[in-house]
DNA sequence: CGATTCTTTGAAAACAGTCAATCTGTGTGG
DNA sequence: CCACACAGATTGACTGTTTTCAAAGAATCG
């Protein structure tokens, strides 16, 4: 039944921002996070973002698994994000400057999520302590996680950071596709597969 | 005269504060901003933070330039981050959740900073409208900026990154040594010697 | 089942890293 | 002020890794 599977999604982020925010979401404000956000499907393969247009959304994955990625003129692919249940996905430079975007975001499970644009989560940051508490961790990690990725990316070799990978995102491995996980470690997809030959017999 | 720099180099923070808050700073607001800085100078090759140490202060580079490196197994430096005046420089990882470091921050020449703790930094933000602008669009382009580079470093190839820096921080070029501008985009010194010949005789 | 997409493998070519020697410029102490 | 030392940059020869291209083998989906 349509309605209460989305009553399901939004408790899903409910409960998200209760554990995130330490403290427990008053009804008031679980009013405030059901007026903000939408909930939206999207099937394997489609769009969420393309290149080009701006990003009025961001999006909380309720469930499902998405990713972020550029295509060069060679019209080679090259992921530079994977997100999954209870992460966050946008163009963050797009939705926050209202530009248009260099990046595509797609489907690779079918998906439900609950969207916002940009004024309705000021809003919800201005008037919900606990998902502004949320929203600054929230900020916190991702830009410990992607200093940690930079890092990874100058000073460790292909090898290295697939064991990195395989150590702290497991799921992503069984999640998606071997040749798009070689592409978020910046590699070809053949010498993911020698690598991985190499590193798992041992 | 000592008192006379102090005053110039506070002046320096409340000009960047102004300009890129994009309101003035009110006295009041200096005057909560002086009291939570604390101007300090070191010298070129000095630490501003060592590898095993907590990053207790966040610097506002009023002068001079600063690297953020880690040094791994065989000893090798990892440059993730070059500061020059008007940026800021600490171990976000360290300094908001107060974990030892496994970053080294040194001088690359002598500086001038004005420092702060987290506590002080959450103190101002809380209590000035305009610096709590300022630092949330200071975080923004910040995370803006490291997605850059790590769409950079999984789909460019080394010469094109090279060219990228020449392009968007030619100064860096001018300020830091080679072999720390070839950590930065990890590569070797040699290849970055070899790539730079090859591309400036174009 | 057939078709498409993904993965693996092999061989050759391109690329980056290492080691060692030389060259250049800077700054310091005699 | 010179000479020397030192750090950084360049070059060459060699090694090792990654990419590319092509083909064959799994796996998945309609």
């Amino acid at each position: 039944m349509s309605n209460q599977q989305e009553v399901n999604m939004y408790d899903a982020l409910r409960k998200y921002v209760s554990e995130y925010s330490g403290a427990p979401v008053t009804d008031e404000e679980f009013e405030l996070i059901k007026v903000a956000f939408t909930s939206r499907k999207i099937r394997k393969k489609q769009y969420f973002l393309q290149a080009g247009d701006v990003c009025k959304y961001i999006a909380f994955i309720v469930k499902g698994a998405l990713r972020q990625y550029s295509v060069d003129d060679k019209g080679l692919e090259h992921i530079i994000f994977f997100g999954i249940e209870n992460w966050w996905v946008s163009d963050r430079e797009s939705f926050t400057m209202l530009t248009p975007s260099r990046f595509n975001i797609d489907a690779i499970e079918d998906c439900e999520l609950l969207v916002a644009t940009s004024e309705q989560m000021q809003h919800l940051v201005s008037n919900s302590p606990a998902f502004r508490k949320t929203i600054a961790l929230l900020d916190q990690r991702h830009s410990i996680a992607t200093q940690k990725r930079i890092h990874a990316s100058i000073s460790m070799t292909a090898e290295d950071r697939f064991l990195d990978l395989l150590q702290n995102n497991p799921t992503f491995l069984q999640r998606f596709p071997q040749n798009m996980i070689a592409s978020y470690l910046g590699i070809s997809p053949e010498t993911l597969s020698r690598i991985r030959k190499k590193a798992l017999q041992k």
